[in-house]
RNA sequence: UCCCCAGUAGCUCAGUCGGUAGAGCAAGUGACUGUUAAUCACUGGGUCCGUGGUUCGAGUCCGCGCUGGGGAGCCA
């Protein structure tokens, strides 16, 4: 007999009647005197567990049915029927318990049947997906991902495979981890005393990626429309919700495009992978509604029916300055915007999303497209109420002579940058892109507020455990 | 990295004036019941984060360290 994915009973697509088998794992466990006991067991496939009608008369019912606990591994076959009980449609009468996996020691189990902190579970970090709540967070960062899979895929862009480790530590973005197969207790030295990178794995000294964006456009170059999707580094020393050490990020790069297209292209994306999320995992987000934060299917019901805003930095600096309030940080042009400006912006000024575009040139990266005016530059921000930034991005310079002078300003090294320079020319066009936080993502659509529980294995400074 | 807060049973927490510890949930046993975060009774369960100090006596006061959380900065 074939197994059901409980999803699949629980969504009718199994006839009462049928005979099924399901595996998975034991949430909780009612005897009843009336000559049976309830068994709610769980698969990951769906939010919703599926109650097992254990009859007495099972030969197994006594010596190990009884004594399911929470956690416990099973297969059960039976006849699914229509349930008698308020709470679910139907359930799983057993004819058949089969214990696949015993839990050692029931009081010291760490996922109880009961209420746990999320900083708690981030302890037990092997177990918790067991949990309703990171179970649900699971599905829900899978249905995103995919759904950005799907929309760049229908929008004519190719996934490009940048890789994990570079050779340059010029990406702009952060500290980095070093990657080394030196000997780190006694390295090999130069003359002069220093380490001797010569000798490493690369012949010369590498790291992890802080973002594949500077790959990505050599194959833009070359394919017009392209995007990354994968884990970044960052070795900063940030402790907060919302930052981790090791984080996914997708990079679309497009050629042949301005700053407008940029800012639509990240306005459809959004739209299009929230519509995905409320379409394909109601279920879970309705249990993020009901414990998490009950804004949270009203907040992307409303990305997904209202245009986005799109405002000049210049703009939004005089609506700050004559917001009628006193900001712990007075507002004044030239100056990076704070996270209550951001705020403000999105949630009281506009209500909606809004893209903020064409920054100081002074706050914003050597990459970006310098405008005519001279003093800003092409580079915009998606801010969502909630949350603050969830996108950044810019039009890049493609105009060597200006992009070699941002860079003599900035005091960096010309050289390092020679293939970066080259695709300037080489056939070069105008492009450009941004970047979205695949974490930051989850957890505006989840209401989870810390990062760290919407990434299956959170790596954060002093913590790389599991 | 800076500023605040916290660390006591498997989990969440209380613990007064410094006098060797308590609740709820979870677990075990039993009662009851087509139950559904079931209910009721009973039972077991403690290196009070570590370390040094003050004191006749420290979960409680003080120093140092470790761990976690919130906020800030930086960013995605």
């Amino acid at each position: 007999m074939a197994t059901h994915a409980i999803s699949a009973i629980l969504s009718g697509q199994v006839p009462v009647g049928s005979p099924v088998v399901v595996q998975g794992w034991v949430r909780t466990r009612r005897d009843s005197k009336a000559g049976l006991s309830f068994v709610t067991v769980h698969d990951g496939s769906c939010f919703d567990p599926l109650q097992i009608i254990a009859p007495a008369d099972l030969p197994n019912y006594a010596s190990e049915v009884v004594h399911l606990t929470a956690g416990c591994a099973v297969r059960v076959s039976g006849e699914l029927v229509a349930s008698t009980g308020k709470g679910q449609t139907v359930e799983l009468r057993a004819d058949r318990i089969e214990v696949v996996g015993w839990v050692d020691d029931p009081e010291t189990y760490p996922i109880a049947p009961k209420a746990h902190s999320f900083e708690y579970l981030r302890t037990v970090a092997h177990l918790r997906p067991r949990t309703n709540s990171i179970g649900a967070i699971a599905r829900v960062r899978h249905s995103l991902a995919q759904a950005i899979q799907r929309f760049f895929h229908e929008q004519g862009y190719c996934w490009v495979h940048t890789p994990i480790i570079t050779g340059s530590d010029c990406e702009g973005a952060g500290a980095l981890f070093r990657v080394s197969t030196l000997d780190a207790v006694n390295p090999p030295r130069t003359a002069e005393g220093g380490i001797d990178f010569d000798q490493d794995f690369f012949g010369h000294e590498t790291f992890l990626t802080v973002s594949g964006q500077l790959n990505a456009e050599a194959y833009c170059l070359a394919l017009s429309k392209v995007y990354t999707f994968g884990p970044t580094f960052r070795a900063e020393n940030s402790n907060t919700s919302r930052h981790l050490a090791e984080f996914w990020m997708v990079e679309p790069e497009t050629a042949f495009a301005d700053l407008h297209a940029n800012a639509d292209l990240a306005e459809a994306l959004l739209k299009f992978i929230f519509r995905a999320v409320l379409e394909e995992r109601a279920d879970d987000l309705a249990f993020f509604a009901q414990r998490i934060d009950k804004t949270c299917i009203q907040r992307l019901e409303q990305v997904v029916n209202a245009p986005f805003e799109r405002m000049d930095y210049s703009e939004a600096v005089r609506i700050l300055e004559q917001a009628g309030r006193t900001f712990e940080f007075p507002i004044h042009w030239g100056m990076d915007l704070q996270s209550e400006h951001e705020r403000y912006l999105a949630e009281d000024h506009v209500g909606r999303p809004l893209v903020l575009m064409n920054y100081p040139k002074a706050i914003k990266s050597f990459y970006m497209r310098v405008n005519d005016d001279g003093r800003t530059v092409a580079a915009m921000d998606v801010l969502a109420p909630g949350i603050g930034e969830i996108i950044g991005g810019s039009q890049r310079e493609e105009r060597l002579d200006v992009l070699d002078a941002r860079l003599e300003e900035l005091k960096m090294d010309k050289n390092a940058y020679h293939w970066y320079r080259d695709l300037r020319r080489y056939g070069s066009v105008p492009h450009a892109g941004f970047g979205l936080g695949f974490e930051r993502t989850v957890s505006y659509v989840t209401g989870m507020s810390n990062v760290r529980d919407v990434i299956p294995f959170p790596r954060t400074p002093r913590s790389a455990d599991f």
